[in-house]
DNA sequence: GCGCCAAAAGCAAACGATTGCAATTTTTTC
DNA sequence: GAAAAAATTGCAATCGTTTGCTTTTGGCGC
């Protein structure tokens, strides 16, 4: 064919070979607008030819949209390696793959709380076309202000009445409580909870904790404050143990932690689950590798990111949307 | 102020509340071309006031370029859970960071290689300015024949001197003598190595593994075909160790894999490390927590990212460039 | 007070697509 | 076979910026 007029950039090039406007090029392209079958038939197997697809920025920018979702991960209480928990991870990938199913690009961004409007910059910014939030973190104030001007944002944590803001989260007091009677049942009574409780997700995983308990034992609850990193969580956990502590039941507001709490137990010599039972929460890939294999408090992640998704879609569409709550599910392995 | 004319949309709108073209706002918000200093400091001000930012989708589209750099997963061996390895995650974090950094968003993408164009088609949907691929998987061909063509890509994982392509990675054949010399130290001379040798950067390290071996030894390895999920290298390990084989020494390609085996041996009340030493690779974070905590050859993966950017900044500069090799450390715990 | 020059600001054409409307061709109808 | 209706395609404006070039402004020397 003597078709060869150099490369094929634009529709405008396309078009020229094909002998046809641009506008015909693009209603064939797009699927869009009435076109004769014959002539838009023609040209797709042109553009596939030539190697050719529509400049995704420029169709973007001319359709007022941008294509993308971003996926923030604000590190609010823990600077540290909060992309490395494996939760975190695990979610990324069903969004990646959620997103791009839907034809979305995931744009991803930790970001550092940094004021009060961290959010409010980034949205103006306009690289997206909706957020999605892992984690609230301690930032509830940010996002229910934002969500009032804001549409297309949805959060993953923990659900409260008051809130502004969308959400899709377990139900982290069922989740509590789902643990507390696990150890009431193993004849567990001298027991600990491990976790961040300033983080609104594991407070309320706290709080169904010691709902579910007996009134007698609520007020004996250990309460330590265990960060989220690996390092951080051990050395707490450690120092727990050394200090003479001796319960007989721990909830990790993480399998990390209770992972932490193992390691640190067994440096101190306590059987587990002969002398202690831990309970974790997440139910992380790792969780059944763990020695013994973590016996853990189930997020359905992948549901979970399904869910974030299609509210988010919901929301771009302008349809009515609530918040959500996944049921745990306790995942009994050998750890207690 | 009576300033109040509507939204700020865009720079005409701002041109048109400060009594200046649109050429002008451009040139104060941009801080190129020359501009009167007092002018450029009224308009900043006036669009810092309207919260105005420019639209960065209609600035790239002319700038002829994207902002953004794709970040892709092939997951070529393993369909399954690729994305929750924790070092996957781990490397995501870091590569976040460092692209942000240099002002670039970063688009997650796993891809499910089919056929040989997978690669061929996303770069020329012109999304992205670049592309890091994290593990070549199985997609030698595809990387070397697209690397001809198309400058702004590297990839982390092993390198080979035939390769076309540009890699970072951990020297896996010194991670592997690492761990042979290791457990000749310990005194092991019944080995085995868990993981896929049809992974490149996994055949190396079983590769230099052997290398460090005594000529006599290297024969007598068991080579265990491995998967990378915990869930099927779990299974591949009870079945090996039911099947009645007890090597003293086991080389795992991954953390993950190691953690399998501990798990799996201890359900044989096999016990680590009294009969036999594990070691692991990466130094995930949760390899600390393992029990007994994980004897593995570090990836230094903070640098891994930083220089997987920095390599694809100077190849989208046209600078030179060439393959980087780091230098992996034994990091030894008490699995071993 | 005039001309010259540099600095400052504006004009208008891109970037690569979409789309309402108009123009053209084809088909239908009588 | 002509007019009306329907189908197909083209024209040109538009999305929000950037930037080469031109125009305007104002300061300066003489």
């Amino acid at each position: 064919m003597a078709d060869d007029e150099g490369p094929v950039r634009s529709i405008t090039d396309l078009a020229r070979i094909a002998g046809v406007s641009v506008s015909t090029v693009s209603r064939a392209l797009t699927a869009k607008g009435a076109l004769n079958k014959e002539t838009r038939r023609r040209i797709q197997e042109l553009a596939a030819k030539h190697g050719f697809q529509l400049n995704v920025a420029a169709q973007n920018l001319r359709l007022g949209r941008t294509g993308a979702i971003a996926v923030l991960l604000p590190l609010g209480h823990e600077r540290g390696q909060h992309l490395s928990d494996p939760f975190f991870m695990a979610m990324l990938g069903f969004l990646a793959d959620e997103l791009t199913e839907r034809g979305y690009d995931l744009l991803l961004s930790r970001v550092l709380p940094d004021g009060d409007d961290w959010l409010d910059n980034f949205i103006r910014t306009g690289r997206v076309d909706g957020v999605i939030i892992i984690g609230q973190s301690d930032q509830s104030a940010v996002l229910d202000r934002t969500a009032e001007r804001y549409g297309p944002l949805v959060i993953w944590g923990a659900h409260a009445a008051h809130y502004r803001y969308l959400t899709v989260g377990t139900d982290n007091q069922a989740g509590g409580a789902l643990a507390a009677r696990h150890l009431l049942e193993k004849g567990r009574d001298r027991l600990a909870f491990f976790g961040n409780v300033a983080v609104p997700e594991f407070a309320a995983r706290y709080e169904g904790f010691l709902s579910a308990l007996p009134a007698d034992m609520r007020g004996k609850v250990d309460l330590v404050h265990a960060h989220v990193t690996p390092e951080a969580s051990h050395r707490v956990a450690a120092d727990y143990f050394v200090a003479g502590h001796r319960p007989d039941g721990i909830f990790a507001a993480s399998d990390v932690t209770a992972m932490s709490v193992i390691a640190a137990a067994a440096e101190q010599d306590i059987r587990v689950p002969d002398q202690l039972s831990v309970v974790g929460f997440d139910d992380v890939p790792l969780a059944q590798l763990a020695n013994p294999p973590l016996t853990t408090v189930r997020q359905d992640i992948r549901q979970g990111a399904h869910l974030l998704v299609d509210l988010l879609c919901r929301r771009l569409a302008e349809e009515d949307t609530a918040s959500v709550q996944i049921a745990p599910e306790l995942v009994v392995r050998e750890s207690s």
